[in-house]
DNA sequence: CAACGATACGGACCGCCGGTCCGTTTTGCA
DNA sequence: TGCAAAACGGACCGGCGGTCCGTATCGTTG
């Protein structure tokens, strides 16, 4: 698993290189699987050899693209203020959390196809998504009257899915707003059936 | 594209002999893509050409699997009784038909992961997905105070996409009746909450 | 600054797989 | 039985992800 940083600066500024080629190339083409691993070294002026060593395989090089573009998100998950920092209360940050995934997809469409739809391996199985699930399941725990957070963590993110998101935008003409709305809504439906009887407190 | 079926009985007789092949191979084996086309081939003891020219293509085969498979399902949702059956009233028939479906994908893990996660045309394009799909999407049109019908279709339909369910049986080591009540739970949270505010009218 | 070991480079090369082609065989009709 | 149409099957092809190894570059040490 070479996926060790090298102090070279060669190998640093080739590293950078391949990244950029890709990314651009991951947004210009129509699907992700006619971007090959020789175009990318192609478009970022080196051989096939280089990429592979700073990479080890597609996969690698799709998760260090996803994890550089995803890096901002995170931070402000994990450190921002209110509705995605951690002092949101619950009610307020799950809705805010899967608008952020949404908007995320949206903006990195290809990239996330890419990545989901990649065969070699469960998209369930990338830590990225263990990092959204369990993240997300925590929140839902703090929830009263909400069981199931750990299904139902799956359940919201497969909503966001990235080929539905693909589909919705592409093939069903739905707007960003749209889909937000209606994302929106269903989570407030899924958040919204209080214990037993519906209650739905205005706090 | 070659899809019609041929009088000749070598060419029947063939195709039934490829598709039991497939099905036991897809079954059998780990991974959808350790199943070449060769080895189909091989395995109903027919060329390679006999095979692509009977299916198409790998999703050709797939979708003949799929759909053979899928034939009783089918039948008792469209002219069958309740709660599957048409006759079934809304809030009733959309746990029953989501129900249906996970139940579909435990059954038939492997050939519904192939399916899905076959990277060549998104599987919301697959017209038994847009069959599920628009199905779900009326029943949901019928229960009044709920909107955006369209997309809760694809979003209860996306709990139950093959990789999760893959992910929760295997992974999660969660059992069939586990997934079904959790899921049958989902499902009721969405279709509880009523028009704006929380209402749950008792029938 | 020279020299050298360590490291990265890059493109020819490999194995595999989906899909095609075409000479050969089978079928069923007259 | 003869014959055209249809299906057979496996050699073949193009392209892809991934590897290998001779060559070029780096940076460190005296």
């Amino acid at each position: 698993m070479p996926e060790r940083q090298s102090s070279r600066k060669d190998a640093i500024r080739n590293r950078e290189a391949v990244l950029a080629a890709a990314d651009t190339l991951f947004s210009r083409r129509e699907s992700p699987e006619d971007v090959t691993m020789a175009d990318v070294a192609a478009a970022a002026g080196v051989g096939k050899g280089t990429l592979f060593r700073a990479f080890g395989d597609r996969a690698g090089l799709l998760r260090a693209l996803y994890e550089a573009r995803l890096e901002p998100i995170r931070q402000a998950v994990e450190t921002g203020p209110p509705p995605l920092g951690p002092a949101t209360p619950p009610h307020d940050r799950v809705p805010a959390l899967l608008d952020a995934v949404l908007c995320f997809k949206l903006d990195n469409r290809r990239l996330a196809l890419a990545l989901e739809e990649d065969g070699s391996s469960s998209p369930y199985r990338a830590e990225h998504y263990e990092r959204w699930h369990s993240l997300l399941r925590a929140v839902l725990e703090q929830i009263p009257g909400l069981t199931d957070s750990d299904f139902t963590a799956h359940a919201l993110l497969a909503a966001t899915r990235a080929d539905l998101v693909e589909h919705l935008a592409g093939e069903e003409r739905m707007t960003r707003e749209g889909m937000r709305a209606q994302l929106a809504n269903f989570v407030t439906r899924v958040l919204a059936s209080g214990p037993p009887q519906g209650l739905t407190a205005e706090e």
